[in-house]
DNA sequence: AAAAACTACTTTAATCTTAAAATAGTTTGG
DNA sequence: CCAAACTATTTTAAGATTAAAGTAGTTTTT
């Protein structure tokens, strides 16, 4: 075991001002990270307590679910927004597990075609289904008003930030999200 | 250079279904971490090319600055959620860089006493400066009633979220919020 | 006061991620 | 057709993170 067993402290019990001007900002952004913590934290350690599997193989195997013909290295690489050396090592382990299989292109010798095995689908469909009623369940405590409410504010706070980011660095093929790897899907 | 660049594709555009009982809540999810992603990678991103930091050690410097007498390693650890080895590393990346000093506990010969230099806490006061401005910016399209609309439905989940998570595997020492490490604080 | 339990920290190993360099195959301009 | 440029992927190296094991020092129990 580690010896790491965090209290329930979370991120807003922090708060170092240093400033004062824009406090309610900050606030809002820490409890984001909060809860999106919490919820990546439970999807994490549940698919690998009842599926033994990592978040970015789950979100690879969710990108070729919805492909039946298979993909693409490349594709599944823009997709997930992950190098391309980062996939070639999650499709490794997925090979080795049988859930996908790889097959060079008929067209073009230097690319991969990469799809789902039968066993590769019927353990998706199990842990995809199991990921969609742990959602449910982390959001249980909310009504349906307060759920669509919440996108309505999140679409607004999204367009507000591609508004910022769009005025920022991007100069020219800047990754514009960053470090956007888990993207879970379904 | 990295071959990633990443269209502006989001995780929204995606969605396999699987099931069609939940599809809101899981569609919130996707969207809060859409946000969180874009705001943590803006801020890991400018804070690099700004001020030459990584996001941990801007955590770790933050909890420092609010102890002006300094912490030991473990409550370090403990506040930010992330192991103690972790601590040691990134406490070492500060010593070499001058914005960290560490000194053996007077009661304990095996704790270690850490606090920010002077330089340390004129180099930090400058990027919190920043990053304030930042989250800010990047919030700038939503009305002071937005956010504080949001805090109280983000208030709400995250009450939600506890509830679920008391019920599941929690058992002991269980760390429960899990992959907590990006606190960031201030 | 010695054994057992505990605490603080470090070390090591495994995984994940990014960046950069290397390799292989394809297309294009002359 | 051939060299140069481009594209797709793999490989390599470095950094970060987590878990687990190890080390050293302290407290508690008997």
């Amino acid at each position: 075991m580690s010896d790491l067993s965090p209290p329930l402290l979370d991120a807003e019990t922090a708060g170092t001002e240093v400033g004062h001007a824009h406090q309610d900002e900050l606030r809002l952004w820490l409890r984001l990270l909060t809860c999106t913590n919490m919820i990546e934290g439970q999807i994490r350690s549940r698919l690998r307590a009842d599926f033994d599997v990592t978040l970015p193989r789950f979100d690879l195997m969710a990108q070729l679910y919805r492909a039946a013909d298979g993909m693409m290295m490349s594709e599944v690489s823009k997709r997930m927004m992950v190098s391309s050396g980062n996939v070639t090592l999650i499709v490794e382990h997925l090979l080795a597990s049988g859930d996908v299989e790889r097959q060079t292109s008929a067209h073009d010798r230097r690319a991969q075609l990469i799809r789902l095995t039968e066993a590769g689908r019927v353990h998706f469909r199990e842990m995809a289904s199991a990921h969609e009623a742990w959602i449910a369940g982390m959001f249980d405590g909310l009504t349906q008003k307060d759920i669509a409410n919440l996108m309505k504010l999140l679409a607004k706070a999204k367009a507000s930030l591609q508004a910022d980011l769009s005025q920022h660095g991007s100069s020219a093929d800047t990754p514009v999200v960053k470090k956007p790897s888990s993207r879970r899907s379904r």
